[in-house]
DNA sequence: TATTATTTTTAGACTTGTCTAAAAATTTAT
DNA sequence: ATAAATTTTTAGACAAGTCTAAAAATAATA
């Protein structure tokens, strides 16, 4: 069983070990974490001992196979209560994040394979990250930035990279939610920002904005 | 703010404190923590700084205004909880309480007042105790023990008194749940058992059950 | 009321997770 | 390739919450 600063700690790790190559550095545990490289070396150690990560004196640190398992548990468990809480709880999906923090350590295989079920077996999260499965799996989708499509194009909102509280709000207010069809009417050369159509409606985005939002290829019509 | 730590002295306070008159004893705390009466002296000693409780050396506690507050906000999330995993996650009553231990803890005021919208305001949870307000008042329901009906007499089942795992597992073994209409049969002097109606069907049942499950007085047949 | 028994508190120690400051290792740059 | 900068680790300290063992206060009993 593991303690809530160790699962905090696999779950930083886990997320570390998707945009890095190789092991994953103190100092980069240390930030996400909001915490002392020091404090980082002393739990590193203690979950080399549990046998959840692999570590080499100044050579940073990687999961093991276990502790892949347990790190996309606490994922799973996080999505699946954001799922929770934008569905049934009418939150909006920039105030799920603190909370599901919190509820992602709550210990109980029924409670989450009912909630799991309750949901109807969602597989991503309000912010269009994929849920991991029960044995860690992740659904893979082909999800392009919105910033690469060229005119004329389009696609299906599908989630964001930056999933920032102001971000979420900001696209709150121009209306642009998952599942949303968009369509590049325009391209500016001197800014690259964008025209697009989302639903019936046309928008100018900037070209941050348009980096940051990930659209699912939509073929036909 | 408060710990986990914190917040579980608080119940257990509020809890004792119903059916104690005067100070809580440190004995009695420590008892119901499963902890001991040194760790108990420790904690009392912080929640009398933050004022919580009042305490006099050697002469137990009872919790303040603001505890009571506190304490009372525990049990509301406790029991709501308990309420959503038995009618939307389908544990059985008997399951709910070791992951409502978790999940009381869980710090956020839109969280409880949604769900607490969601669940349609229930006033009572899966084992008839009742849920207090968001200000800590409870709705008390005159309630009586089966075991003091007379014969021929009728109630509802609207809680227990003991609501150990064993307890509502032999209760679910008989049929015998919240809502369901009881009808004293008989009465038998010499082992103070009761045969009883229960929806359509008859039981027979000790005194030690019938002492143990709460009835609701049912005024005309 | 003196003595025994019980309850409660104190004193000191331990664990977990954190921190600061300094030392050691590694990487970068000249 | 040596010096400078950066990263990482060690050493020692601290707070929260717990424990054991012993002392102090209260309650019960003869």
């Amino acid at each position: 069983m593991f303690t809530l600063s160790e699962e905090n700690y696999l779950k930083a790790i886990y997320h570390l070990e998707l945009d890095t190559d190789g092991g994953v550095s103190t100092n980069a545990i240390a930030e996400k974490l909001a915490t002392k490289a020091s404090s980082v070396t002393d739990m590193i150690k203690k979950l080399s001992e549990k046998e959840v990560v692999l570590y080499k004196k100044y050579k940073g640190v990687t999961l093991t196979i276990s502790g892949k398992t347990v790190a996309a548990n606490v994922v799973r468990k996080h999505r699946l209560w954001e799922v929770f809480l934008v569905e049934k709880l009418n939150f909006s999906w920039h105030e799920v994040h603190e909370v599901a923090e919190q509820l992602e350590h709550i210990k109980s295989a029924k409670l989450i394979n009912q909630l799991d079920r309750f949901l109807g077996f969602p597989t991503h999260d309000p912010h269009g990250d994929p849920i991991p499965d029960k044995d860690g799996n992740l659904k893979i989708v082909e999800k392009s930035l919105l910033s690469t499509l060229s005119k004329n194009e389009s696609g299906i909102c599908i989630g964001v990279d930056d999933s920032s509280s102001e971000f979420l709000q900001f696209l709150d207010k121009k209306g642009i939610t998952l599942g949303k069809k968009i369509t590049i009417l325009d391209k500016e050369d001197f800014d690259d920002s964008l025209s697009i159509l989302i639903g019936d409606k046309k928008l100018s985005i900037s070209n941050k904005i348009a980096s940051n939002l990930y659209i699912r290829a939509h073929t036909g019509q």
